[in-house]
This record gives C-alpha cells, sequence and structure tokens, in this order.
DNA sequence: TATATAAGTTGTCATACACAACAAAAACAT
DNA sequence: ATGTTTTTGTTGTGTATGACAACTTATATA
C-alpha cells in the first residue's frame, strides 16, 4: 500500500493533465517509495509489485542506481532454482536530519534514506527553551553531526517535530517561548541558520504516519492515533492512507476532543477535553510519586502496585480514555486505534475493561472490526516520521530533486502544515 | 479542484505502476469530468485548465465525441478577437437514476451524465416502509421512468441514498425494516430487479458530496456538513477534498458526535450526542405546532414569532449547535461549515449568537479562517450527489466502461461502502 | 480589403513501456 | 559430468501518446 502522504500541502503538482513524463516519475517515485518503505527487494519482486515489464523495471532500476540512491547486491543467500534475482537496496547515501523539540529536551537524528536511524544525539533544554535557543541548539548539533558524515553523503533537508501546534492558545503548547514563534517563522530561521530546507509538523501527527508507514499501523488505512504526554495528550488520523491535515494543518489534534461540556465560565485552556481529563500527572499523584519518572518506570510500578488508590485513579482514567475512543470511533471508524505514551500503559495494563467501557459507548458496526493496539514503547519512529518530511519531495521525484545547497528557500519549503 | 472522490472503497485499481494507457484514460477523465463539473467549456479552455497541448485535447475530445459522449456546439455568442472556439458539452444521452429513501417518501429522478435533473418522481411511502416495499416501488418508478427515456438513452446504474447507515443500531434509523436489511441484500435485490448496477450510500455523505461538487461547498476542500432532518442529524466531513469513510463507510456521521458526557446507565440510543441534543421537534413544541410541517414554513414561523419561549427554544439549540460546531472545528479544521436542513434555518434565524458560541469555544488558529454556511434550501443536490456514485465509474474511465444490459452484478457493484 | 490575432488541424518527433527473443545462472535429473 | 528445467536479466523492436511546429480557419479591427 503507498497510500501514505507525507507531502505537505501545496507541494502536489496542479496539472490536471498528465504526460508521458509523469508516467516515467510515478514509476520511478514507486520503486523507491516501496524501496524505501518495505528495505531490499529482489528486482523479481518489484516487478510483481508494480505490474511493471522486467525491462522496464531494469531501466528504472539502473536510473536509480545512477542516481546514487539504490545499489544492487548480486544475490543473498536465495533459494529454489533459476538464475539468483539481483537485491535492490537503499544506499544510505543520501541522508535527512529529524529534530525533535520537547519541553526539555532535544533529539536530533540523522536518518538515511532506507528509514534506518544512523545516529542520534540528545540534549537537555533549559525549562522553558525559547525558540531561538532550540534553533541554535539544533544548528550546532546538525553542525556537529554533519562533519561526521561520510564523503559524498547528500543532504535532503531537515525535518522538525513540534509538540502541539504552535499558536495554538489552548494548553497543549502553552510556553511563551513557542506563542511568539509561529510555524513559519520557525523553519525560516533553522533554514537559515543551517541552509537546508526545513519542514516543521506537529509531533504526534509525524508519529502516526510513522506507525502508519514503519510501525504497528502498517497495515492498516484507517487509524485513530492517541499519544500520551507528561503534560497533554496528541492526537492523529489516517483516513484512506492519509493524515488528517484540515485546511491549515490543525486537523486530527485530538487532544481537543470533548468529553463533557464545557464549562459556561471561559477558562484558559479547555475544560472538559482530553487533553484535560487525562493526565499522566494524576497517576504519579496516586503513587506516591513526586518526581518526573519515565514511562518504563511508571508502567513497572502501575503493574506491579496494589493500592487501592492506584486502582482508583487507573479506572478513572481508563473509563475516561474509553468513552473518548468510543465516541471516536464512532465519527472516524477506523480498523485500529494506536495508543502510545502513558496511554499506552493504561491499555497493557488493563486493557479488559478498557475495551468494557469502549463497547458500552461505541455503535455495533464500527466496533466489531476495530482493534486496539499499543505502540512500541520507546522506538525510533518518531524521529523517522520526521525525517520523511524532507524525503517526501526526493521519494516523489527521484531524478527531479535538487539537493539544496543554497540557503534560499522557496515559498513552499518555507510554509508549513 | 477534481479532487473530489465518489468512488467506493475496493473500485480503485491496485496497480502501482503505471503505463501509457493510464495516461490515457486518466485524461479522458479529467476532461470529462471536469465538463461534468463546469458545464459546457471551450476547448480553449480545455487546453488551460489541463496543462495539456492543443492537439492533445483534440484528439481526447474527438475520442468522447466518438463514445456518445459529448458532442461540440460550432460556437455562442462568443466575444473578442480570434477564432471563436467550439464548445464542448456533455450529452445526455448517457444518465443515472437517483433513489433517495426517506422514512415517508421516496424520490427516483433520472439525471443526465451533464448533473441536471431531467425527471423526478416522488411518492409517500408508508409509514414505516419495508425494506422490500422500498425497492418494489423503486424499481416500479425506474421502470416507468426508463419508458419515457429519449431513443438511445444508456443508462449508468441506479444511486441510492438511505437515511443514516444501515445496521446501525442506534436512533438515527431505528425502523426494523432497514434493521433487517443490511446494505449489501439491499444493492443486490434492487440490482436483481432492475437490472442495473446499484450503490447505495448515506445520504448526509451523498448531499455533502454534491454541496462539494456542485454547491456552495464548491470553493472549499475542507468541509465539515450538518444536516438537521425531521429526526436525528446526519453529517459528514470533506477532508482534502475527499470524503471521510473510515474503514467500511460509517465514517463520518456526526450526528453521533457528543456534547455531553454517556450516561452510565446504557440506553438506546446514545444519550448526550447531537442527535438527541439537537432537535426539530423541539422548535414545533416550543412554536404549538403538533403537525409535521416543512423547513420553509418552519423558518417563517421562526422568524415572524416573538414569543419569548420561542426565542429561548431557539437560543437553546444555538448553544448546543455551536458548542458542537466548535469542538468539530478542533478537530477538523475545516474552511467552511455546511449547516443544512433545520440546522441552516438556525443559522439564519440567529448566526450571530451561534458565531458568538463558536468563538468562545474554539481554538483560535482554526478558526479565524473558517466559514459558516447555509446550503441552498430545497434543491436537487441530494438527487445529483445520488447519481454520482453510479456515474463515477463512467467518469474515472470514460472508454472502458461498459454499460451494463446483463442482471448479473460483479462483487465490486454489490458491495457498498 | 489587409492585417493581426486567436484557435483548431495535421504531420513529425521523442519517449516510455510492452513484448519477444536471447543470454545467464543456478537447481535438478540422469 | 552433462543436459534439462527454471527463473531472471538484457537487448532490440514495436506501439501509443503527447509535445511541437507548421499550416489552416475564422473573426475583429484599421
Amino acid at each position: 500500500m503507498l497510500d501514505s502522504d507525507f507531502s505537505q500541502r501545496g507541494v502536489e503538482d496542479n496539472a490536471l493533465g498528465r504526460t508521458r513524463e509523469h508516467v516515467r516519475r510515478h514509476n520511478l517515485s514507486t520503486i523507491l517509495t516501496t524501496l524505501h518503505r518495505e528495505g531490499s527487494l529482489g528486482r523479481n519482486v518489484l516487478t510483481q509489485r508494480t505490474g511493471l515489464n522486467r525491462s522496464t523495471i531494469s531501466s528504472l532500476v539502473t536510473e536509480l542506481e545512477a542516481l546514487g540512491l539504490v545499489e544492487e547486491v548480486p544475490a543473498t543467500g536465495q533459494t529454489g532454482a533459476g538464475r539468483p534475482t539481483l537485491v535492490v537496496g537503499i544506499r544510505d547515501s543520501v541522508v535527512a536530519f529529524a529534530v525533535a523539540i520537547d519541553i526539555d529536551s532535544i533529539i536530533v537524528s540523522v536518518v538515511g534514506l532506507s528509514g534506518r536511524v544512523l545516529k542520534s544525539v540528545s540534549r537537555r533544554t533549559p525549562d522553558a527553551p525559547a525558540a531561538r535557543t532550540a534553533i541554535v541548539m539544533a544548528r550546532d548539533i546538525i553542525t556537529d553531526l554533519r562533519k561526521d558524515l561520510p564523503g559524498g553523503t547528500r543532504i535532503a533537508g531537515v525535518g522538525v517535530a513540534l509538540p502541539g501546534q504552535v499558536s495554538v492558545s489552548d494548553g497543549v503548547v502553552s510556553e511563551p517561548a513557542f506563542l511568539n514563534w509561529k510555524q513559519a517563522p520557525f523553519a525560516e530561521r533553522l533554514s537559515d541558520e543551517v541552509g537546508l530546507p526545513v519542514f516543521v509538523d506537529n509531533d504526534a501527527r509525524l508519529g502516526l504516519m510513522a506507525e502508519h508507514d514503519f510501525g504497528v499501523g502498517k497495515p492498516y488505512s484507517n487509524i485513530v492515533y492517541l499519544v500520551g504526554h507528561a503534560v497533554g495528550i496528541g492526537g492523529g488520523v489516517i483516513e484512506g492512507g492519509r493524515p488528517l491535515r484540515g485546511a491549515r494543518g490543525f486537523a486530527g489534534d485530538l487532544g481537543h476532543f470533548r468529553l463533557t461540556p464545557p464549562l459556561t465560565i471561559p477558562t484558559p485552556g479547555f475544560s472538559g477535553t482530553l487533553s484535560a481529563s487525562l493526565q499522566r500527572d494524576a497517576l504519579l499523584e496516586a503513587l506516591g510519586e513526586t518526581a518526573q519518572i519515565d514511562d518504563l518506570k511508571l508502567e513497572g510500578l502501575l503493574t506491579s502496585s496494589t493500592s487501592a488508590r492506584v486502582r482508583r485513579a487507573i479506572e478513572t482514567q481508563v473509563e475516561r480514555l474509553g468513552i473518548a475512543i468510543a465516541g471516536l470511533i464512532n465519527i472516524f471508524n477506523p480498523e485500529a486505534v494506536l495508543l502510545a505514551g502513558f496511554l499506552g500503559i493504561l491499555l497493557e495494563v488493563d486493557r479488559d475493561h478498557l475495551e468494557k467501557v469502549i463497547a458500552e459507548h461505541v455503535l455495533e458496526p464500527s466496533w466489531t472490526h476495530t482493534q486496539i493496539l499499543r505502540t512500541e514503547p520507546g522506538s525510533d519512529l518518531l524521529m523517522i516520521g520526521t525525517s520523511e518530511l524532507p524525503l517526501a519531495p526526493l521519494l516523489k521525484d527521484p531524478s527531479g530533486f535538487e539537493f539544496t545547497r543554497a540557503v534560499t528557500l522557496t515559498a513552499v519549503e518555507k510554509s508549513t502544515s
């Protein structure tokens, strides 16, 4: 299923008519994208998968090889009769930088075109990292990492995952640092600093897209995704293989999904939403933990605890989560609901109760075939998903993509979903 | 914007590779679809719109003409210098039947490939129309209408709009008649009766798609749609130019969007949802009306009434509607919210209050550019949208489409989103 | 009536993929 | 060992489709 869509609005070419060149581009893109998703594949598999003629595959692979994007390995421990197939694999001579900015840390990864994380650097940030600080730190790390890249490595660009939508006035990203920095200037400034195209997107959406392409969401085209952070709930939706974006990229932020009616008195941050109702801190409090602990430890404590207070806290959270999921299933009719962060822990700890709550509040037909799944904890998927942003244009048009060396950016590159 | 998608899941061809034939098909489809949406266009406009060469347009139009799908009119009162262009228009020698089944009536329209309703027949049904009854009535009307068609007219198929999702256990379609008839058998039976391919879909989604392609939603690619029926609220979402469908076609049914937390005691029909909270009957009751009246009359009464009770009823409904819309905007970030049925009346009657309520509960960035619009009351759009279902395959592959004369159906035709 | 302008038609060319024949490389049978 | 079978890659030819350019048609304007 090559139905994913990492491309940002406005990138798609608007010419309705198609010409021969489009065919070539499409097929080139199809092959490279397939390899990117699935890893090395034999030529025979490619012909089978694409339905193209062997000679065509030959021509396309040759072209990709000439572009320095793939390489052919004579053979691997193959089996069966007949001439052994040539295995086509993606070369990591093309990389992208993935930057994940969080409230207390910044991570920068070098991700190869193959979708593998080649190197990662994590650094703690001051408590309320001003955007300026984040940009400088990102620039410095990138500059360092750049030095260590093997000679001849080409860089497609930089992807940045930001928690919550910048310029959102609710609690998800309430640091004034982010409020003062709308997305566009953020991308532009960082781009000016590193001299590479920079793409910015919401971290939950990027995480979801990575889950969809490489993680537990791979088999599904319709996914509802909820991730529980230290503060706030992020979310996203894949519909028909494509992420919900909405008019200006704010769609799918399910942390704002409402559980209870809003108070008539306007309050800062919207009461009654998922973000407001589901809180990791409530679990910590029940456990009597005052320090910040990571998800792994939290899971251990929750599983081993026998305290009634803890059980009650879990029950409350599961109850609310179940009602929210039921509501989301009713609206989105997904094949799978993916839970990440501490929401994944809740699923692990009390799946039965969660499913019971969902079943009580869901419409039968939508629910029957829906899976509730937990994402793999602590994986590199967010970084991989983030790297997809700058890689997307290359995957879409392998022969036409130009590796930017110039600092100047086009409007499209600056624009952020 | 040719970004609409009336095709049902499973119809899309799955071959990843593209060949020359795909180009031809795509271009043929593009031209026919453009004409279908926009009406007659000059060849010059087509070249401009598609970016294709004049000679290519010439070839494609000639082929479409040979297929009997379009005709070229020498000229119309044109202006300006230069040789006058040939105007290409769609011939209504190809038609589709649109069937709208409601609780108390059944409407069948003949819709031309041009998107014009050529003829309509409306008939009242017994109060709780058994599916069997509806099918027989539809068949009889279709048979009648068929006789009056001009010689040589070809029929693409039959589209059926059903209120709510069949096999949904909640209040939208609570008649046992529909509960006993799952969608697939419905389409199959009617198809057996009329010997034509039959496609079934939710009426709200069809209405929305028609609004998106031909109505007030035309300028937008991200739309939230709410329609207020006599009982229950229907809804739909257009995201990135395509309708939300979900895994099994149940997505976007916003009548189930939750306003207040569900009761812990399971009740038949889900309490606290839009359908449960927004009720046309509440307005009738406040007006002291006991008989059923149509939307036009209702609007008149509401506008002219000075009763405090009526005002309060309106206020309550507007309040709830506003909160719901705000929640939907937060999740879907649409460019436009379309209100139909009595919800459109509410907008007309008290737009200021509605927008005020929305503004109170919405996230600023998503709201700033969002339009709240009312659909044109009493238009033919539902019928047109419904006719798109059988027309879609023809529009998608003009030269490959085969007009079914045989009664046998393929699995795809039987399958319903 | 001549000229400019806009638009449709026709013929040639380039190209992308299909197809068929051939070559290569390995497994299997004798 | 050697030939046969099987699978795969390569090469050359064919076909179709859209680009492009030259030509023709048709109208407005001077």
